[in-house]
Parts: structure tokens; sequence; C-alpha cells
DNA sequence: TTGAAAGCGATACCAT
DNA sequence: ATGGTATCGCTTTCAA
């Protein structure tokens, strides 16, 4: 049996409500009994009950984290930057890996007081399947009307590091990424390289479009090697994930080529990890801490019932790096 | 404000207790009453609140997961096997990816009934962050006596393998893996190929143990790679993991080896993924769905306050595939 | 400034 | 077979 604010009361010789009182840290109680009763809570290991809590309260300080696509990795970090942001303001992340359904089902019993859903992106999720009182903000591609969706703009994103190569020289340029028309989020990304591609043509300049077979560090690796053994070479990659660049800085090592000397590159991701390149790389997009934050302002506003806006789209930025170089500086 | 049992008592017209009664299914219940009571829950849409629940029963019916390297994409596989095969016997799972102390301290407040961790295997734990009443089962290499553990021979699995390749007649047998000191889970699995190696030793064999930088499909193409244009080949490989494997079989497609005919393979995976292989591997591991089902009885037997052992060992099997050939069918 | 008491939603025991 | 009621741990009025 755990300690309650009942053992803690008879221990200070107070009541249990001015436990309950001094707890929550009340300007009604007076500072040396506060003290005292903080201090015996302290030495008795007292923990809290959230269940009674949150009975009264009908509030539980705690929000949910529906992620159903563990498989990819990438937003683990940004997960755990959102519990940390939460946790400054007293608030428990719980998190669930199941569906959708069963996971709001989950939560709902736990009176959880908002739902954050990592979208998936591919295949649509049922509508029928949010069927909660409980607030829940949606991340990624926004697909209802039904809930408030926070996403980043890939396409920008992408045509914005195209922009940058050529603003610094750079007419041969390529996109290397998955192409195949199934993920939305990757559609986005190469119609940025198009839209910048197409708008600043020149005579010299021409697509190159290198598809992967998917967003692993090998992918990238043969994307890389394939397209730089050919002849007509490029004078800089825009990489569309993390795990592509790891690979494509693999291949140009093997093949001896100089960064950003022989080859300007850009990487795509807001999804940075700690991981070092070789190299310092340029990279695109938004960073992790200002989704993170964007996220959790949004959860609070939501859970205080102000209003907020139904479709947050967060704008990219280009990182300073030390992998591009313009284009004069090569033959 | 959400729907309770005096709502439904109130509709249906009988006292609250019995309401409570019917929907868990009591048979102090007649039947035509606990099917309308069921059936005005059901068009009320509710939902049982667990914080009163569990206040009342001190059960909350949860058990929680902390899983803080989720950079390992490894044991989601088997965490969602676990969170069905726990709802079946109607317990719900929560997850963590926090630091253990975090983690603890979270599911403390929820009255969770129990805990698994997911070991970390590099660094340790400190003792001092397990300070809860509530058990814990640990998956991973034993490092306390403290709480009872779960773990997978992967020494006898990979010297299983090594054997099992000895027995159809091979001799120079190659270990693909990560050969740094760093992690034991690694050491393990190479001390098993040395064990079957020295033990079965031939004029012929030699060892052929070849470091990976990593765990990933790259890691394993550019091992196998190297490995296979050297002249003193190989006649059959043991994979240390499931994306290595992917990685060597990519490098054999490559060069053009035919499997298994000029060239054996055995992959090691208790992590076993829905992706399919070009060729059906043979795999030597203990299967995911046995990993939970042991989990899930042990720690069910841990709630239940039944006497459990402190050390699991899961032993591995070797599964049937088409990757292997004795060495007479070769020149 | 402190204490007493009501009540949150569900369960379980004791009466009918 | 059903109803009444104490209870879980805590927050929150309302009195003192």
């Amino acid at each position: 049996m755990s300690v309650t604010i009942k053992d803690i009361a008879k221990q200070a010789g107070v009541s249990y409500s001015t436990v309950s009182k001094a707890l929550r840290d009340s300007p009604l109680v007076k500072s040396p009994t506060k003290k005292k009763i903080i201090k015996i809570a302290e030495e008795l290991g007292y923990q809290p009950n959230i269940a009674a809590r949150s009975l009264v309260q009908k509030k539980s300080y705690t929000i949910g984290v529906i992620w159903p696509s563990v498989k990819r990795m990438a937003p683990a970090v940004l997960i755990t930057k959102i519990t940390d942001l939460l946790e400054e303001h007293s608030y428990s992340t719980l998190l669930s890996i199941n569906k959708i359904d069963s996971a709001i089902a989950t939560f709902n019993r736990f009176q959880i007081d908002a739902i954050v859903v990592f979208g998936d992106n591919r295949g649509t999720i049922h509508h029928s399947s949010f069927k909660t009182k409980v607030p829940i903000l949606y991340y990624g591609i926004k697909e209802h009307t039904l809930f408030p969706t926070i996403d980043v703009n890939r396409r920008f994103a992408i045509k914005m590091a195209t922009e940058y190569l050529q603003r610094i020289g750079h007419q041969r340029i390529a996109y290397i990424g998955d192409l195949t028309d199934e993920d939305p989020l990757q559609i986005e990304k190469r119609l940025g390289y198009l839209e910048a591609m197409n708008v600043n043509q020149t005579e010299n300049s021409k697509h190159f479009l290198v598809p992967t077979n998917g967003l692993d560090i090998h992918d990238g690796y043969q994307a890389a090697k394939s397209l730089l053994s050919d002849k007509q070479s490029v004078t800089a990659i825009i990489s569309g994930s993390y795990d592509l660049t790891r690979g494509i800085l693999r291949a140009t090592t093997e093949l001896g080529l100089k960064i950003p000397s022989d080859l300007s590159i850009i990487s795509y991701d807001n999804i940075t990890l700690t991981e070092e390149f070789d190299v310092q790389v340029t990279r695109v997009g938004v960073p992790i801490p200002r989704i993170a934050q964007k996220i959790c302002e949004t959860l609070l506003s939501i859970i205080e019932e102000d209003e907020i806006e139904n479709s947050i789209i967060l704008e990219p930025e280009l990182s300073s790096g030390d992998s591009c170089a313009t284009i004069k500086s090569r033959t």
C-alpha cells in the first residue's frame, strides 16, 4: 500500500486537506507548515495518485501520442522533444503504437486531455475512427477538416534548396529520392525540385531525377553510385532524406569525390539526428525544435479551449553547412 | 461531460450498482436486464472511467513498456505483438520512450500494474533508478539480481547455425556481424561462432570473422562485397542480423552468386520482419511470437504475485528455408 | 490560516 | 436478482 496524503497528514499533525493544499503550493497555507509537509512527503516517498486526482478534476494532465508507423524512426526524436517540452508544463505523455482506433480507445479510458496523431501518410485514415470528444491534433498532410493539422512545407523546402544551388551557379542539379507515387510526402518534395528547375530553366539545365528503392542508406548509396558513374556529370545533388544522404556520402567517398569542391550536396531533413556526417552537410527543412515547440503550444491552446488555426504549415529554412560551393570554383 | 453508469441507470430504470454488475457481466444480473443495460450503454457511447475503477480496485489493468532506445526498430515488432497478447487478457499497454527513471515516475502515478523494460545493452542502468514498488520485468541481458529477466540465447543460436552448416559439409564458414566489443549482444553471437568453429576444427577450416561498421543494410552489403571478392572464397555465411542479411543478399545478387548453389546463408534474427527476401532465407533465433508469449505469461504471473523464475533464457531454433545446400552439391 | 465535508465514477459488500 | 451504501485518494468549496 502506498503513501497517501492522509499518512502525511497524520505525521504532520494537520488535516489532509491542508496537505493537499500544501502539496499543490496553494497560497492558503502558511510557509512553515508548507515546508514541513513537503519535507515529510519526500521522506515518505509520496507519489500522488493520478487516478484520484483526475477523477475529481476531470483532467489527467496527460496527453496521448499516437504513432502507429513505428517503422520509420524519424519521428522518434520529435516525440522525445515533445515529451520534454510538455513535461516543462507539468504534462505527462503517453505513447501508443497501436492502430489509431484502439489507441484512441485506450487513451479515452485514461481521461487524456488531448491527442496528437502522427499521420501515416500512406493510405487514409477512416473518419469513423475518430469517435472521441478528446481534442485531436494531427501531424502530417491535411486530410480531414475535422481537426486541426500541423505540417511542414516539404515542397518549398526542396524548392528552396534547388534555388539556392541555382543562385550559386549550379545548373546540373540532381534530386535523389523516392519517386514512386505512393507517399504524398515524397511527391511533394519532387514537385519542389521540378518547380524550381522549370522556372529557372537555361539551355544547359536538365532534370536529373534519380529514383531510389526506398529511404535507407543503401538506397542512397546505390542511386548516387549509378548517377555519378554516368558521364553527364552533375555538379550538385539534393537528397530527399537524411538516410539517403548518408548513403550518398558513402558513395562519393568510395568514388574519391571531394565535397564540396567536386560536388555540392544539400540534404532534406527536418529529422536531424545526432550522428555526424564526415562533412557538415547543408540541410533544408523545418528544425525539429521548432516543430516540437509549435505542436506543444497548439496542444496547450486546444486544452485551454482557445481558438486555434485549423491548419498550420511550418516553413523550412536552409541551415548553414560546408557541403556547397559556388560553381565558379570548379572547372 | 461524459456518460457514467448513473446515466445508464436512469435510462434503464435500475440502480447504478446493477449497471456496474451488468457491464462486468456478473452472473448476479438476470439476462434480460443485462441485455437492456448493455444496449443502452452502447447507445449512449459509454466509456468506463479507468481512473474511478483503478481507484477502488487499486489496479489499472495496464502495463507499462519502457523502450528508451527507440533507435533500433528491432523491438517494435515485439512490442506490437506483446500489446496484442495483453489486449486479449484485457490489459492495456502504455509505452514510454523516455529515460527509465522518468518513465517509471510517470507510470507510477498512473498506478500501472507492471513494467517491462527493454534493456539498452550498451551502458549500465543505475540501480537507484528503479525506485518503485511496481514489479519490473527486464528484457535483455541480465545485469541485476533485483528483478526477473527474460533473454534469448544468442550465443547458442549462432553456434547452432554454425554447427548445422558444418554438419552439411561446410568448412569455410564466415560470420558477418558487429565485431566491436561495445555491445554485449554482439559479443555473444561472435562467441557462438567461435565455439563451434574451434570445437569442430579441421585442417581446412579457418575463421572468417568479417566486421561491419554497424547493423544497417549497407554494412552487410559492404562486408559481403569485400568478403566475396576475396580469392579465399567461403562456402557459407552466417549473418548477425536481419538487416545485414538484406545487404548481403544485395551484394550476392550484384556479384551474380546463386543462393544456395554458390553460397549458403543463415541469418540471425529473432526480429523477423514481414518484408520478404528474394530467397526464403534459413534463419536462427527465438521467434518473436514465442518471446512475446513468454513475456506476457511472466507479466501476468508477476501481477498475480505467483512465484516466477528470476532468470528466463529462451532457446533458439533453426527455421527451415532454402538458402542452404550441402557442400556435396558444389565443386 | 486551517479543518470539515461533499463529491468525482466505479466496485463490492450487505441488505433486501 | 436488485438496491443501498461505504470506499478508494484527492480536490475544492464552505465554515470555523
